[in-house]
RNA sequence: GGAGAGGUCGCAUAGCGGUCUAGUGCGGAUGUCUUGAAAACAUCUGUGGGUGCAAGCCUACCGCGAGUUCGAAUCUCGCCCUCUCCGCCA
């Protein structure tokens, strides 16, 4: 949720953030409307404190005059109230749909053909025989299955078995080490979440809500990424500026509907329904939150050199910016099958934006001011399992297994049984 | 799934239609006393909104939302959550 009082003080700059993440809203018409809940406000408690007066001037049973007089009070309540409560709704209805402002140094742009590569690490894979896809790999090595996963589950499921899902707990385990050693908290979070937090964490506008999976019977979402579940673990809380920055990193399983992708990564388990992500999430002080991106990126980077696969840091420019992000960078891997990098993880900083709706503060002395919320992908499954097996595939149809990996899986080779 | 109990100002508790401007204890802050500390004593100690230079004043909030009433923390209904017992189950 936007902060009410920045739009008083900088209506047309928020005006023209929303514009460039391709938001239209209509600024005068909002400020006329919260003009107008201060208003009614103002009478609603003129009248409480008419009310308030002379309740107290009644002492046990009240005559019938008295009775009148309440009650015609009380219908005035009413009414105002109504007034008020309708308003407030309106007001906020249209705050909701206004979305987090890109930083001043977020590209402005508006789509994600203008997104920016920021710096290239490695070289893009180079062999001297004829390269496999992930699916002819995966199934050769018997280590992926669609067509069974087809039958079972539908399109875009996939069974990850032998050393594909040895790699993922591979995988899980370097970068759960890895962070840990960087003092994140571990923690696995639930996959489901309320409806009301899900609207709260700003996921469900900007047509955003078509990705989720409804439980309509018990009024649940699944989550679509880790941070849903994971960053209320300190909603209504305050936290002592001390204690900060309060970094956790997650394992979970993720759900989408991948509606609207129709015909797109169509082959293989590049895009599924459902995976399972490490994910990192940073609480940080006000004024923290540029230096902490900068932070969760370089883990990001680090991650992945660590497993020598050849990459590129990406800024999305307003245009390709989720609604609630302020920031983001994203990291795309080389898969040698499509000569191209492709998105393998996603970091933003959304600033205090889920931190007022769900209510997420820090004390510092007297004064208590809303988190700074950044979340970042460690590893997002299947993605970086299928760079290693396209990156590291040999002439005779196996697969070497990335050093670090090695040890967690006991071997450094992966052959066809 | 069935039966029951309960959610009160950081924590613990009181309150069961007007005296609640929510009491008390603990914790926290400040001050007095003290060389310093402890103890004791005194004062203060929730969140949002409005108004004011400020002190303050007004207003809402007792899990959330509706309702009854001149008047609701207190009564009624719905929802959420917690606990106990039974059943089922990893």
């Amino acid at each position: 949720m936007i902060d009410i009082q920045l739009l008083r003080d900088k209506p047309i700059e928020i005006a023209k953030a929303a514009k460039s993440k391709k938001v239209d809203i209509n600024i005068d018409h909002i400020l006329e409307i919260d003009r107008k809940k201060a208003e009614l406000n103002k009478n609603l408690q003129k009248l409480q404190e008419e009310r308030n007066t002379f309740n107290k001037t009644i002492k046990g049973k009240p005559t019938d005059e008295q009775r009148a007089k309440g009650e015609k009070l009380r219908e005035q309540i009413e009414i105002a109230e109504h007034a008020f409560k309708a308003v407030s709704e309106e007001l906020n209805q249209w705050l909701s749909k206004i979305p987090n402002p890109p930083k001043s140094d977020v590209k402005i742009g508006k789509d994600d053909s203008q997104n920016e590569v920021l710096r290239k690490w490695g070289e893009p894979t180079k062999f001297d025989f004829k390269t496999k896809d992930h699916l002819e790999l995966g199934e050769e090595l018997d280590i992926i299955d669609v067509k069974r996963a087809a039958e079972v589950s539908g399109t875009r499921f996939g069974y990850l078995k032998n050393e594909g899902a040895l790699l993922e707990f591979a995988l899980k385990q370097f970068a759960f080490e890895t962070l840990i050693k960087e003092g994140f908290i571990p923690v696995i979070p639930p996959v489901i979440i309320k409806k009301e937090i899900m609207n709260s964490l700003g996921y469900t506008q900007m047509g955003e809500d078509e990705n989720i999976y409804e439980i309509a019977q018990d009024n649940l979402y699944l989550v679509g990424t880790s941070e849903q579940s994971i960053v209320p673990l300190h909603m209504n809380d305050t936290l002592k500026f001390e204690d900060l920055p309060l970094r956790y990193v997650g394992f979970s399983s993720c759900f989408r509907r991948e509606a609207g992708s129709y015909g797109k990564d169509t082959k293989g388990i590049f895009r599924v329904h459902q995976f399972d992500k490490v994910e990192m999430v940073s609480f940080v002080a006000e004024g923290e939150d540029d230096k902490e991106h900068e932070y969760l990126l370089s883990i990001e980077e680090k991650l992945f050199q660590s497993l020598g696969l050849p990459y590129q840091v990406v800024g999305i420019c307003s245009g390709d910016l989720g609604f609630n992000a302020a920031r983001k960078y994203d990291i795309e891997v080389w898969f040698p099958s499509q000569q191209k990098y492709r998105e393998v993880t996603s970091t933003s900083t959304v600033t205090d934006f889920q931190s007022r709706s769900l209510n997420m503060k820090y004390q510092i002395g007297n004064e208590k001011k809303y988190l700074q919320v950044l979340n970042g992908t460690a590893f997002s499954m299947n993605r970086p399992i299928l760079a290693i097996l396209e990156n590291y595939q040999r002439k005779d149809g196996s697969v070497e297994i990335p050093k670090v990996l090695q040890k967690y899986i006991g071997k450094d080779i992966i052959s066809s049984k």
